[in-house]
DNA sequence: TTGAAAGCGCTAACAG
DNA sequence: CTGTTAGCGCTTTCAA
């Protein structure tokens, strides 16, 4: 019997030595179903046979092989792996979000399965086809553009079951994922009529060089409408595209400059604050004053803007919290739950550049 | 037979509706084997079979379930899942080498599982432990300061063949791990040699106020040698902890003033570029004249550091290259390769604050 | 070039 | 409270 063909075959295909749910079983004198029970559902195993049990994981030093586990499960859907995609994690503002999430997720027994989609919808598809395959207990994409393939992949998945939340946007034209973020024309409309109340004219909306970045080119927008709401004139300016924005927002500023030099804009919202940020120092470095000669807007509030004289006025937004809320949204439809979008707080921060 | 006591279990655990390779493989009148090979080794399957496989693929809207997939190849070690332990993702530093793994991984087949650990090297064993179940065919860890059970952990899955980089750092007393880094007290010197050749007495290093950021620990270790070294004063002060680094900074300035209010040092090398910025700007809002009246030194080369005026001498480091290194080398070592440590170059960068 | 059989490590379902 | 049996969806091995 020790050497059955069987036990031959097994041994040929088995992982590289790891101990397995029979190993400890063995070692504890009960069968693998036992050991299973012991490690999901304490209470239900005699006092003896765990303490057996707790002895023999230790002594084997087993590691729940998850995959098994999600396989044998694949009913009840629990890989309980998180699919995350994010157009740039080296970007601030995805980094906290990113962070908050993972801070909610802390605990939940849930992992993060992460991908970076470079701000491209085709490598969104590409990316969310691969992570599919590891059939993630729910998927957050980030904002509500995706190609028609990622939404049909989307769509199945929520047919399934699968909780799919859009962070970062929240707009009434959506196909019905749960949106957890903000209305970002809002946004613009709330940036235009700052500066307005503030008595300034000739507004420029700075937008952002990335094209993809959908959510910058709304707030544009909505900057837009509301000045022409407001019979104020107003342009839109991209800034040149280069690695750091915050360059670009100093190259930027050629182009709010007239002829002779002087400011061709008496205010200028920037899609981010590191444009701002960039404008407002190449604007003090040529000797314009801020905000008299030119009034300078942000977005993001990100901690220098704060430090600089004049502090810049800007738009605080929930990074962390939209993360944070996704993952406690996720968890709770984990849970059973149904969740409804949620419309997160953002404020415009009056300080000093406007 | 269509009512066999096998199909009705059968279909009583199926996953949630989703195609499997049988379905396909029905669909396209072979075995499941045979779309298996279709996938992976498309050539060794006849044109005809492929092109019906194809078209069965498509119609099916099949989705290759990797649970499946990597348990059936657990002795050849394949999820291709790359597990990554990082303090903080929304640490910017950290952030854009978790890109850089990203960027490095994107087309080869490998998913991104990530863990925050918030510096705690706890909170690193426990999310090891749990990541470690997925069975990840490499690991990444940040630091070489692990708890002795994470060690064992990591040294286990070596020991199985699964290749573990510890990044940001480079020292000869590690577990002999792939190191992929720098020698922080090497900076440190550095940084401390910088301004003493530019004339600078009376050093302070500014030491991060996270205790656990043991890097930063090391530089001034660095620091405060190299100023023995060359027998001229050096303390090390530690910022206060706050949320935002630059304010910490800010509020550090008091403990660099001497009780009349002028600078009690002649130079301050930071932790990193937040700091030296919030240093920066406090000093400059109370009137001292930087570097004159006091020089400030930074690590990081954050963009904003860049644009202040005088703009900060600081450190640069391979933020992005770290995490593209670590995952050009996994992948190195996946495709069979032996892998040697790397130390990464960085460069010291006087501007005007020195 | 294709297929049959067996098994990866785990859990659901049903007994006892 | 514990065990038996079957099966998750895929790939390995061996055979044709």
């Amino acid at each position: 019997m020790s050497t059955s063909p069987l036990r031959k075959t097994r041994s040929a295909r088995r992982g590289l030595g790891r101990a397995t749910l029979a190993d400890v079983a063995r070692a504890a004198g009960v069968t693998a179903i036992t050991v299973s029970r012991y490690l999901r559902e304490p209470q239900r195993v005699s006092l003896q046979t765990a303490q057996r049990i707790a002895q023999a994981l230790s002594a084997t030093g087993y590691v729940p092989n998850k995959q098994a586990g999600a396989l044998a499960s694949a009913g009840s859907g629990a890989s309980r792996m998180v699919a995350a995609l994010i157009p740039n994690i080296a970007n601030s503002i995805f980094a906290e979000t990113v962070q908050g999430l993972a801070d909610a997720l802390q605990g939940s027994g849930c992992e993060l399965l992460l991908g970076s989609t470079d701000y491209s919808v085709e490598r969104e598809e590409a990316q969310l086809r691969a992570l599919m395959g590891w059939f993630p207990s729910a998927i957050v994409v980030t904002g509500r553009r995706h190609t028609d393939a990622a939404r049909a992949l989307l769509q199945q998945a929520r047919a399934r079951g699968t909780p799919v939340i859009e962070i970062w946007d929240q707009h009434a034209a959506s196909d019905g994922f749960t949106q957890i973020g903000f209305d970002h024309a809002a946004v613009g409309r709330a940036m235009a009529a700052h500066l307005i109340e503030r008595g300034h004219h000739r507004l420029a909306y700075l937008d952002s060089g990335v094209a993809e970045d959908f959510r910058a080119h709304e707030r544009g927008e909505g900057f837009l409408a509301q000045a022409r709401h407001q019979r104020v004139a107003a342009r839109r300016l991209a800034a040149p595209r280069t690695g750091d924005a915050m360059q670009s927002g100093r190259e930027a500023l050629a182009l709010l400059l007239d002829a002779a030099g002087g400011p061709a804009f008496g205010a200028v919202a920037c899609a981010n604050d590191h444009l701002a940020c960039g404008v407002l120092l190449g604007a003090q470095a040529v000797g314009l004053v801020v905000p008299r000669e030119i009034a300078l807007l942000g977005f993001g509030d990100f901690a220098f803007g704060r430090q600089l004289e004049p502090a810049l006025s800007t738009v605080q937004v929930p990074r962390h919290e939209i993360g944070q809320a996704a993952g406690r949204a996720l968890l709770a439809a984990l849970d059973g739950q149904t969740v409804a979008d949620q419309r997160l707080p953002w404020t415009l921060l009056p300080r000093s550049s406007t």
